[in-house]
RNA sequence: GCCCCCAUCGUCUAGCGGCCUAGGACGCCGCCCUUUCAAGGCGGUAACGGGGAUUCGAAUUCCCCUGGGGGCACCA
């Protein structure tokens, strides 16, 4: 089995892109076959070495490696298609001299004069075939004298294409709604449909997986396969990715490009999982597992023929599921990174506080990047009060009362710690007489500043004694 | 307009003739736990688009309708 992933790079990598890229390596990592990353980059004016990187990180951010392709090499490089048109070419004119192609002088005027009329009269839109017959010798002066001419493949006629599809089974269109298509345009540039097709033939690709989208295209390029006497490939079409508004995902439903989830704070294994849900189901009722176990379970005609609406409330939850499971120290350095981002370096202080908060943040978080406010107050003396916080809590009859003996119990307590701390704190509640939710929310926005906060007693154990009394009474001396 | 694909809870799906008074997950709603927020536990809400046909028996097979989607370039 090989198999290709090949995008063209004339746009970030999207979500629907990365799906099929790992669609393509789940069905080929269990098999023993090799991945192929192409790219697609015929069209110069679009594409650019930005998209390109963009890319081969999305790939290696998401885990899913290559065998052979961009960046790797390989039997068959160069895999850019930009680097081949002289191949698709030299395609091109040989089909043209063994008559399975021929060449066509259609104005584009005449062409749309095509389509109008021939879907006023309810007929396929399309190339009539007016130069099919023309006689190859005359249109070879034609060209030579300068006039400008396509190459347009020869699809036979009457007759059909059928083709087992691996999701959706057997698929059949009559050529009645298979134009002459162009395969070479007249500036001698290969069309998507040529350059994809040769190349697949060249590169031994056997499955091709690859967006429903293109399951109307497939016949041309079946039909091109078998100008070329190549060995038939097999198609896979997986079902299009749809936005909530249930139409096609893209820019419409905001970014989708698999780098803005990163920055959003996704995890890798998060997206990697959720996508796979898009289309297959791991089977006994577990949803969330490994790059690895899924490699090991999936198979193409398992796959959902029907289209899936992205929901990112879905992939929020799995994040979370992945970052609860993340290692304590993997976590912390996620967070240092993020943190530093955001505040410069780090200094040992800041860097032992986050240390101390992190087991107990990596729970309360669904995205990486949800991290900044919850630590805030733990890396800065200047803590902002929330004034619904303040209002809510430290304006209450008992907040004044609790925050007074708090603070005598602390200063007096011996070992600093949340045991301790905790200890100190539930007698306060107990000699004042209040529960937990009064007696201990004002604290909590005293050293905070909110109302919604990390734990209290680890929260004062990490800001520590001093830090932690000077909070308390400067909150104190506001009310 | 023409061609193709698709059709189970709001969403992702399980189901491949009887195990289905349709299962799981997300979301949502309760309750419990609880120092907040989460997490967790328990419970609940919610679906086989419609009509024929086949069959002793259809979510599962066939046909039609309806609905949704995709494609119809010298773009990929």
């Amino acid at each position: 089995m090989r198999v290709r992933f090949a995008p063209s790079p004339t746009g970030y990598l999207h979500v629907g892109g990365a799906r099929t890229a790992l669609y393509n390596y789940l069905a080929v990592r269990g098999n023993g076959g090799e991945f192929i990353l192409r790219s697609d980059d015929t069209d110069t004016l679009r594409s650019s070495d930005e998209f390109q990187q963009d890319i081969l990180e999305g790939m290696r951010w998401l885990g899913l490696d290559w065998d052979e392709g961009i960046d790797k090499d390989g039997p068959h490089a160069p895999y850019r298609q930009s680097l081949r048109l002289d191949r698709y070419r030299q395609v091109a004119e040989r089909l043209m001299e063994g008559g399975q192609a021929y060449l066509c002088f259609a104005t584009a005027k005449e062409l749309d004069e095509m389509r109008r009329v021939a879907q006023a009269e309810g007929r396929p839109p399309g190339y009539d075939g007016r130069y099919r017959d023309y006689d190859p010798t005359e249109a070879a002066k034609r060209r030579a004298a300068g006039e400008d001419a396509v190459i347009r493949l020869k699809v036979p006629r009457p007759g059909e294409t059928v083709f087992r599809d691996l999701v959706r089974g057997e698929v059949r269109f009559g050529h009645d709604h298979v134009e002459d298509f162009v395969i070479l345009r007249s500036n001698g540039t290969p069309t998507y449909h040529l350059a994809s097709s040769v190349d697949d033939v060249d590169f031994e690709i056997t499955h091709v997986i690859r967006g429903e989208d293109l399951l109307s295209s497939t016949p041309k390029h079946i039909l091109i396969g078998e100008a070329l006497d190549a060995v038939p490939i097999r198609y896979a079409h997986l079902p299009l990715l749809m936005g909530p508004d249930g139409k096609k995902l893209s820019k419409r439903h905001g970014d989708t490009s698999l780098r803005a989830y990163r920055e959003a704070g996704y995890l890798p294994e998060a997206m990697v999982n959720y996508l796979a849900l898009l289309g297959w189901s791991f089977g006994e009722d577990q949803d969330v597992f490994t790059l690895e176990e899924a490699v090991g379970r999936f198979r193409l005609d398992a796959v959902q023929p029907n289209a899936a609406i992205f929901d990112n409330d879905k992939l929020l939850w799995m994040n979370g599921v992945y970052i609860r499971n993340m290692g304590d120290a993997e976590f912390l350095s996620r967070l240092e990174h993020l943190i530093a981002d955001e505040y410069g370096e780090l200094s040992p202080l800041q860097r032992s506080r986050l240390a101390g908060i992190a087991p107990h943040v990596k729970e309360r978080i669904k995205l990486l990047t949800d991290v900044g406010e919850q630590v805030r107050f733990l890396l800065t003396d200047d803590i902002e009060y929330d004034s619904g916080s303040w209002e809510k809590i430290m304006t209450a009859p008992d907040a004044a009362a609790a925050v007074d003996d708090a603070l005598a119990r602390l200063r007096d307590l011996e070992v600093w710690d949340t045991q301790h701390i905790e200890g100190a704190l539930r007698a306060m509640l107990d000699h004042l007489q209040l529960n937990g939710r009064k007696g201990l929310q004002p604290l909590r926005v005293a050293i905070s500043g909110s109302s919604i906060s990390p734990p209290l007693f680890e929260s004062l154990e990490v800001l520590g004694r001093d830090d932690s009394l000077a909070r308390l009474e400067a909150a104190r001396s506001r009310l």
